[in-house]
DNA sequence: ACCTGAACACCGTTCAAGT
DNA sequence: ACCTGAACACCGTTCAAGT
């Protein structure tokens, strides 16, 4: 348990207010220009200085993970909602993978995160390893109903979601198109 | 048929020994750094002034089609060998989808080829054409025997192996993973 | 016809000076 | 403690001047 013992001062109200326009901007910005715009312009847009933006958030992945958070948050509990809905295991990973894509192609960032999940140094690392639990989840749900393939290791199946979901967002992909990949490997790892 | 009457004027030979050396460095440099490396960098081991870079090569995209021309001419090759040593069809799909990220994981540049799927006004659409077609040769030889799932489309497959390609590529992902990434799909396209 | 390299605009990053 | 904005290094791109 954290407390403000523990170190957490409380951040001046400048600040404070300074961090959520950055990361409301940045929201905005990574959806709509992709997670490769301008620092500068979300600085200048948020009405800080460059050097603000870089005190709050020392690398374009940090900044990233702030902004990325919220909706790792929903579709993590997307994951355990879908569990609980669907009776049929094998729907769920389905729609798991579907809404995975749904979150991704709105916010985009997803590329940033399948080149995070090998290395533990990244500041997306933690964000990943939630997401890939709640694909382990989803899977070994299926896997326990006896609806899986022999063999399949839900990390690679993570990535393997992960990336097409981050090409599709990256590329501009035709929903259906996407779709039909997840399809396939849905497919892939299920009997 | 084209022949020099046809507008195809020589290059000057200095003309032509710098876009020789530039290629000849620019493979070099997709393959060590990626395909989002500094052009300056580039036409300084060229030894050329960046207008030089630019006259040859009006844009990232041009550079990086004839610096990779060559290894697409080879992969599309390695479809037809394929086809014609293996007996078993499906053990083909395999060894293309391995193929295929043996030569994308040396010289990089798939990310972008992905990008230019879906875009005929790409400098690399024609290169992503030939890819496509060989994809489809390979498929539909395992589809004539039956051994295709139904309602298997061979482009969204070849968006996806290209895509796995380009990630591993990019990411720097072990080869192992790749592989498992490839196998998922490859159940998810035969029977 | 082709090359050069200076020039420009833009971006990420740092840091001394302020409050 | 936090913010500002000037300063620096780097990169893509253009173009006038040369050969």
């Amino acid at each position: 348990m954290m407390s403000a013992a523990d170190g957490v001062r409380p951040m001046r109200a400048d600040a404070r207010r300074n961090r959520e326009r950055i990361l409301l901007v940045a929201r905005a910005a990574f959806a709509e220009r992709g997670v490769g715009c301008s620092l500068d312009d979300i600085a200048r847009q948020a009405r800080v200085g460059p050097g603000t933006l870089y005190r709050h958030f020392p690398s374009r992945e940090a900044l990233l993970d702030a902004a990325m958070a919220g909706w790792v948050d929903d579709v993590c509990a997307s994951g355990a909602a879908i569990l609980a809905e669907a009776d049929d295991p094998l729907e769920a990973v389905r729609r798991w993978f579907s809404r995975l894509l749904d979150h991704v192609l709105v916010h985009k960032g997803a590329s940033a995160m399948v080149a995070a999940m090998g290395d533990p140094s990244s500041p997306l690392y933690a964000s990943c390893s939630r997401i890939r639990e709640a694909n382990e989840t989803v899977l070994s749900t299926a896997g326990d109903t006896g609806r899986l393939r022999a063999g399949v290791e839900p990390d690679p199946v993570a990535r393997l979601v992960l990336g097409i979901c981050a090409l599709a967002g990256d590329v501009g992909m035709p929903r259906g198109e996407a779709e039909a990949m997840l399809e396939i490997v849905h497919r892939g790892v299920t009997r």
